[in-house]
RNA sequence: GCCUCUGUAGCUCAGUUGGUAGAGCAGGGGACUGAAAAUCCCCGUGUCGUUGGUUCGAUUCCGACCGGAGGCA
C-alpha cells in the first residue's frame, strides 16, 4: 500500500474508565464512523459486564467492530488482534465510513499502526515454553537469561533477566526462525504509521478524579451483576484452561472471593487496586507515545468538540 | 487502684549490647514488538508517644505522664 492509498483512521486512547466509549461514539456519529474496539479482553464472548462492553442500546445503532470475536477458554494474541483489525479496517473505509478505534490496549494499537507485513511466524509453542520455563527453574532467571544473550546480546540487553515470560519469547523467536529477536523489531517496525491515523488520548490533571470514577465503575458493575458473569466463566472452566481471559481484572479478583479464599469485601477493594494500577501503566504506556494528541478530560467541558477542533490540525510528523 | 506488656514509615512489624533506623504491604515513577487487564524494573527522613533525667551523645538506659492491650482487685 503506497502513502497515498493509506486508509484514515481515528484512535481513542486512554487509561480504563476515562471516558474513550462515550468520546468515540460521539465522534463516530458526527463523522460517519463505526468503532472498532481497540480492547484484548472485550475480544472474548461471555465477558460482558467486567470489560465495560457497551450494550447494544448504548451502542446507538452504530456498528461496533472485534468484540465478541473470541471464546475465553482460547488462546488470543496481539498478532490474532492485528490481522483480524487489518479487513475490518480496509472494510468499513471501502463502503466510506470512517473507522473509530477504541481502547486501552496500547501495544495491539501500537501493532496496528507500526507493524509491517513481514513478522515471524512463531505462534506460541506451549512445549517449548514448557521447556524454558523449567530450565529457568532449574538454573535460575540469570541462567536462562544468558541463554538468550549468546543468541541475541541486543535482545538481551533490552529485557530484564527477571522478566522471564519476555525473554523466553525472545528465545522462542530466535529458536523457530533462526533470527534474533531484536532483528524481527528492527525489520517489522514501521518508521511511519501504516494508515493515515489521527489518536486522542484522554488524560487527567487530577489523578484522584480519575481513581473515583474507576472506584465508581467497579461499584456498577458489581451491581449490574459481575459477580454471576464470574461464576459462569468458572463453570465453563474458563480460569482452569490459564488462558489470557483468565487474567482479566475483575475476574481473577472476584475468584479468590468465590473460592473463599477471602472475604467479599477484600476482594473489591483488591479489584479497585488492581483496576487503579492498570490504569497507571496505561497512562505510562500512552504518555510515551509521541503520536497521542492529549485531551485533558476534567478540564474541558466539550470533550467532542475540542476533538473536533483538534482533527481539523495536521497530524504530528511520524 | 495496682501489676505486666505495648507505643518506630499511610498499615503490619523488625532493629539499634547508647553513635538519629529497615522489611513486607500500600503508594509513586518507569519499561514494554505475537500471553499486554499480562510481565518486569526503580524509589523508604520517619518529631522512633510526650516530657524530664543520666550521658560527649538517647529512638535505645531510668523516672513521670498520655494512648492501647491483658491480668489482679
Amino acid at each position: 500500500m503506497s502513502d497515498t492509498q493509506k486508509y484514515p483512521l481515528l484512535a481513542v486512547v486512554g487509561p480504563t474508565a476515562s471516558g474513550k466509549s462515550e468520546l468515540a461514539l460521539e465522534l463516530a456519529g458526527a463523522l460517519g464512523g463505526e468503532i472498532v474496539s481497540c480492547d484484548s479482553m472485550q475480544v472474548y464472548r461471555g465477558m460482558d459486564i467486567g470489560t465495560a462492553k457497551p450494550t447494544q442500546a448504548e451502542r446507538r445503532g452504530i456498528p461496533h467492530h472485534l468484540i465478541d470475536i473470541a471464546e475465553p477458554d482460547a488462546p488470543f494474541t496481539c498478532s490474532d488482534y492485528v490481522r483480524a483489525c487489518r479487513p475490518v479496517i480496509a472494510d468499513i473505509c471501502a463502503r466510506g465510513r470512517l473507522p473509530v478505534l477504541c481502547g486501552g490496549t496500547g501495544l495491539y494499537l501500537e501493532r496496528l499502526l507500526y507493524g509491517g507485513a513481514e513478522e515471524p511466524e512463531t505462534a506460541p509453542d506451549p512445549a517449548l515454553r514448557r521447556r524454558w520455563l523449567d530450565y529457568a527453574a532449574a538454573h535460575g532467571a540469570h541462567a536462562l537469561h544468558r541463554r538468550l544473550a549468546e543468541v541475541d546480546p541486543a535482545g538481551a540487553a533490552a529485557i530484564h533477566e527477571n522478566n522471564i515470560p519476555r525473554v523466553i519469547r525472545a528465545l522462542e523467536i530466535y529458536g523457530s526462525t533462526g533470527v534474533p529477536k531484536s532483528e524481527w523489531d528492527r525489520r517489522t517496525r514501521l518508521p511511519e504509521p501504516r494508515y493515515r491515523a489521527q489518536v486522542i488520548g484522554l488524560r487527567f490533571a487530577d489523578r484522584a478524579a480519575l481513581y473515583a470514577r474507576i472506584d465508581a465503575r467497579v461499584r456498577r458493575m458489581l451491581e449490574q451483576g459481575l459477580l454471576d458473569e464470574v461464576r459462569r466463566l468458572l463453570s465453563r472452566g474458563v480460569f482452569a484452561a490459564n488462558a489470557t481471559a483468565a487474567q482479566a481484572i475483575g475476574y481473577k479478583e472476584l475468584l479468590g472471593y468465590l473460592r473463599g479464599e477471602e472475604s467479599y469485601d477484600a476482594a473489591v477493594e483488591r479489584l479497585c487496586r488492581a483496576t487503579r494500577r492498570y490504569a497507571k501503566r496505561q497512562m505510562t504506556w500512552f504518555a510515551a507515545r509521541s503520536y497521542v494528541r492529549w485531551l485533558t478530560v476534567d478540564q474541558t467541558p466539550d470533550l467532542l468538540g475540542a476533538a473536533l477542533a483538534r482533527l481539523s490540525q495536521p497530524p504530528p510528523p511520524g
